[in-house]
DNA sequence: CGGCATCCCATCCGATACTG
DNA sequence: CAGTATCGGATGGGATGCCG
């Protein structure tokens, strides 16, 4: 975790770039390899630990713990984890999460709509 | 340079849930610290790099260099070197990037709007 | 099932020195 | 000014084992 040691509790205002401006608190979050597309599979509705680990190829459980446990911090999702046997736990958006989810839905549609022009810059440049 | 070195061509990719593959190109090329901010100051018109370096607050000469050179590869910005003494050099972003710039701003409004949330969220949780 | 603890290696990144 | 080159420490994350 990398919270911003808080300065002094004078200023309201942030400056744009500097590293407590709220972009950089949700980036900070939300800008790896996985949590996006966590987010996404929990738009769907709520999904045990093992049913997200398995969606998404590559994603290891450690990480997957790790991913949870941040977005559990900021409020984006709740744990619930039911007395069965062997436990049960679900994990399921916050309205804020749904928010956010939502929000990302524009760099998907974004992603799927210019996927070609970014593989064509590749491709001319050799890649 | 983040390229993969293994040059196995056909990996057996992502999993086919995603039709979010386009979308996993697209984040593994912005979703990192620094890249969303990069492209926002970008849009205000074209900037040199130390104008750049000095306006993200903790961003490396290095990283930043790393960064214009991914953006350069994937079409979204351009770098123009001007024959002055000493050299100056601007980077200004595509049409392609002025897009996706202006799809990020929805998720920089949604953390200017939403940061209080998840502030009191972090502080509910003791950090 | 859903974790946490540990080991351990790959990668990242900051610091530094040097250059056109 | 705008980089490139190199090194070493910090960090991330996979693999494995154990546990409620």
């Amino acid at each position: 975790m990398e919270t911003t040691p808080s300065p002094t509790p004078d200023a309201p205002r942030w400056n744009p770039y500097s590293a407590d401006c709220p972009t950089r608190v949700v980036l900070d979050r939300i800008a790896d390899k996985w949590t996006v597309l966590i987010l996404g599979l929990l738009g769907d509705g709520p999904k045990r630990f093992n049913q997200l680990r398995k969606s998404v190829d590559g994603l290891s459980q450690k990480v997957l713990t790790q991913i949870l446990r941040g977005l559990e911090t900021d409020g984006l999702v709740t744990r619930t984890a039911f007395p069965t046997v062997p436990v049960t736990v679900e994990y399921e958006l916050t309205p804020l999460g749904h928010s956010l989810r939502e929000t990302l839905d524009g760099v998907r549609l974004w992603a799927e709509a210019n996927i070609e022009a970014i593989l064509e810059a590749r491709k001319a440049k050799g890649m």
